[in-house]
DNA sequence: TTGAATCCTACTTGATAGATAGGATATGCT
DNA sequence: AGCATATCCTATCTATCAAGTAGGATTCAA
């Protein structure tokens, strides 16, 4: 489970943008709020716009803001348009997969995978990752103290 | 949660090898069994043996087999052998990202998220991954159709 | 008309994945 | 001893991609 920059920058400013709703904020702003590289975030805004999560207005007071209410976008959403599919098998979709012999299983077990992924990321709304009140399945994950021990 | 050609193949490797477990098996017979390239096999077993998960016999009828129980080795074990960490966020572990504003709450949905991919590859033995029999929680998730649909 | 913003195209740079090559070294069998 | 069959080691290659930068064209409100 792999996030890129792109990713966790995206992320970032959606959740900023999801913290301002509905007022429009610039690119410039955006950046800066979150410490992130101006140009990049622009490039990154332009892929949200294009898949239609944000709207943006040009010119003096123009800017970026969701295009849906913040509780009606997931962070999965938001991951899927800058960085693709949430979960990929070396390059494949999970349920595109298929082996011999001894592995022939392993295909459920990617699907699971995906699963488990998408329960968090197409289950947390950008407004509930701008409060932090998460949804009671996902908070679970994290009570336990050892979800926060590297392995 | 993207998994690598060497992660692929090292996990149906190790399927394989436990398949076959107690016996040795060589990185020829491995890489045909699984239609790899042998030479690659072989360097994915380096990392399983440095990893201690595979030990080697060198010489005629020599070959790999399993170091532990295939009900003892989890399929995250053999992922983080051979890609490192299971989840990482820009190239950091989860719960040591940290943000200002409205991002503040992320950390606990990457450390969230890693541990839904934990569970389910950390809950699965190769034992298990080569039977196809696997831990109810596990089977659950694949077992909602739409699991099976790309998104 | 000017200033501030989005938007577009192109480019750079470094790292990495996914191999492949060739041979040194070990081991068992005859 | 000699040979076949393995592992093991070091090095190299190549294409792709992530991450970020550059420069300017376009839009729009005051």
């Amino acid at each position: 489970m792999q996030v890129s920059a792109r990713g966790e920058y995206a992320v970032r400013i959606s959740v900023t943008l999801a913290h301002g709703h509905p007022r429009t904020i610039s690119a410039s702003t955006l950046a800066a709020a979150q410490e992130l590289p101006r140009k990049f975030a622009e490039v990154i805004l332009g892929d949200l716009r294009r898949a239609h999560l944000v709207d943006s207005v040009r010119g003096v007071e123009g800017g970026y803001r969701l295009s849906r209410a913040p509780e009606d976008i997931s962070v999965g959403e938001v991951l899927r348009a800058v960085d693709g599919p949430l979960s990929e098998i070396r390059g494949r979709r999970p349920e595109e997969t298929s082996y011999e012999g001894a592995a022939v299983n392993l295909p459920r077990l990617w699907v699971a995978a995906r699963a488990a992924v998408r329960s968090v990321f197409d289950g947390v709304s950008l407004a509930q990752a701008a409060t932090g009140e998460f949804p009671l399945r996902v908070a679970e994950l994290t009570a336990e103290e050892d979800a926060w021990m590297p392995r």
